[in-house]
DNA sequence: CCGCATCCAACAGGATACTG
DNA sequence: CAGTATCCTGTTGGATGCGG
């Protein structure tokens, strides 16, 4: 028997795991939720872009890996709070430094993008003109 | 004007990145790549169930967004190297939690699971049996 | 309020074949 | 070796309407 997982093999349950954490509505779930519980229609407001369906799903999956709870209160219209189970908040910790990598190094990507793409002449509104010139070659960047 | 990134915005360029290092293959590849710079057929070989179409995608938005560089060599069949930029190095960093995470904790994942698949009645082989019960409702557990 | 069911459009991604 | 191009299918995900 194998003991040691890999993420490198297609059908180690690490991989898919993988899959599942490394899922930006997962980030930004996670990471509302480590500050304090929430209903369903607060995390669907919170969250600019998600809709309801894939908020549904998402949250589903969560629960059922075990990160969050699902407790449904019998109130008029019924009230449902989600919160994070101690294996959802190691998780969370794990996810958070994604968001602030994002964050920190936003710039740094823009500034990339915007040089790549002026060294691929793909210039957005204009055809990419055969006149000026290519080479430009392997000098090295970075 | 907004300074301060919000993650939670559907337009902010941080929750464009977000997308775009949450992600399966960006998460395995950079790793790779933090050892050691690669070709492209050992990345291949290395990332089961990763496609050549997938990867060769994977790889030139990540040369985009500064991440990696790609080197060409002009020997006989042409040799191509990928390699980490500083920019990637600090991303594959602040990824790599993310794959001990799962390695860490896929037996707990796992267990959720079951436990959730039993609560839910569903078992995989067997049509969902009327007979049996439902109900089982509200209990707070965890 | 909290969802699920349905319909449908868009895109991701595998298989295959062909270039430098 | 390192890709690009084409085709074609499966899944994702938005919109809408209904039910507990």
């Amino acid at each position: 028997m194998d003991l040691t997982p890999n993420t490198y093999a297609a059908d180690c349950p690490t991989r898919q795991i993988l899959d599942r954490i490394a899922d930006k509505w997962t980030v930004l779930i996670l990471q509302l939720l480590e500050r304090e519980p929430r209903r369903f229609n607060a995390l669907r407001r919170e969250i600019q872009g998600l809709s309801q369906k894939v908020l549904s799903q998402t949250l589903k999956t969560l629960e059922r890996d075990g990160f969050v709870t699902r407790t449904a209160f019998p109130t008029v219209p019924v009230t449902v709070e989600y919160a994070l189970t101690p294996l959802g908040r190691s998780l969370a910790i794990t996810l958070s430094p994604l968001s602030r990598w994002a964050e920190a190094h936003m710039q740094a990507v823009e500034s990339a993008r915007a040089a790549f793409d002026v060294r691929s002449g793909s210039v957005v509104g204009a055809a990419t003109p055969l006149t000026g010139m290519p080479s430009g070659g392997a000098r090295a960047l970075v």
